[in-house]
DNA sequence: GAGGCCATGTAATGAGTTACATGATTAT
DNA sequence: ATAATCATGTAACTCATTACATGGCCTC
């Protein structure tokens, strides 16, 4: 069910076509959240359209169709969002790599930990960039920079782990 | 592909049955990285096995299968593990929603925004605790312990990124 | 006119959840 | 004895990925 309020929620956003969700499931949202292939997109777009939650409001070249939200379908994404929470699906395959190196030779997982390290470094520093991209000139914050400013937290957590996990490990060595 | 590994890395942490294997994931790796149920599980331990990547090294009352890797096994989980990472699955419910609020009234933003705030504080807290408690005693690092302090750096980010959208919130206001 | 991207769709397969089903052991 | 929990399994269904399939438009 996540998907239809993810497509809801960039919908809302702006219309859009499917060919352009599928795009921004492969960036922002879908490296946090949630991401779907365009297989899977296009057949929700056809139930969303017939329960009214969505509507075409504009064709382009080669057949495209740019879908907006009804008003039907606003309403049902705010009830999702006010309700509450229930923990929901949980998957990340980086995360549960990380969970299970404990395991590992010592010259194997500080590896990996030091991989990680410099990773998230460079990955929070260009999250910090498209965020002042977004907000250049503007007064309030567009959509994505809650999504973007999310990331530079996120990554920054991850590289502390790492580095904690890093000295953990040093001061065990001797 | 990724229970497998999932499935691989707990039991090489320790033997367990499928019944243990179920209750591990509803905690600890399976609130942040992975998680399965019983019906997924079982099947999976069968296929494992049939594969030689894991055994039966004990039997219990009421049927119970304690089951342990093998080398094969251990080879195998190494190897997926030094992989390179490659962009795997991402869902995350709760961060979908949280993606999704700036499109909402103010006040209703900002409640949920409060919600969250204070949520991940009293997590990160209890998770600090279960971390103290997992190494009280001993010197090294038990394998959950990399889980939890991951949890615990996850929860303040997700802490301050909260704060953050509420001061952004609050500068717009006037 | 050739190659790349835009754009939509369906089919087959695999992964994951919910519901069904059964029975043993333990604590009260 | 009765309820709770331990323990394993299968069946039906839904959700998601990969592969198949087609064709228009744009640039060089």
């Amino acid at each position: 069910m996540s998907l239809r309020y993810a497509l809801l929620g960039l919908l809302r956003d702006r219309p859009a076509s499917g060919y352009d969700l599928t795009q921004r499931f492969a960036q922002g949202i879908g490296r946090y959240a949630w991401s779907a292939k365009h297989s899977q997109i296009y057949p929700e777009l056809r139930r969303l359209t017939e329960e009214g939650l969505i509507e075409v409001v504009g064709e382009g070249a080669r057949g495209k169709k740019v879908y907006g939200v009804t008003e039907a379908g606003r309403a049902e994404l705010r009830d999702w969002l006010l309700s509450e929470p229930k923990d929901g699906t949980i998957r990340n395959e980086l995360l549960l790599r990380l969970f299970l190196i404990s395991g590992l030779a010592p010259e194997d997982r500080i590896r990996i930990l030091e991989d990680v390290e410099a990773e998230t470094a460079k990955l929070a520093e260009q999250l910090e960039d498209t965020f002042k991209t977004l907000t250049d000139g503007t007064d309030d914050l567009p959509a994505g920079s809650y999504a973007a400013m999310f990331g530079v937290y996120s990554y920054r957590a991850m590289h502390n782990w790492a580095r904690w996990a890093l000295e953990e490990q040093h001061k065990r060595d001797h």
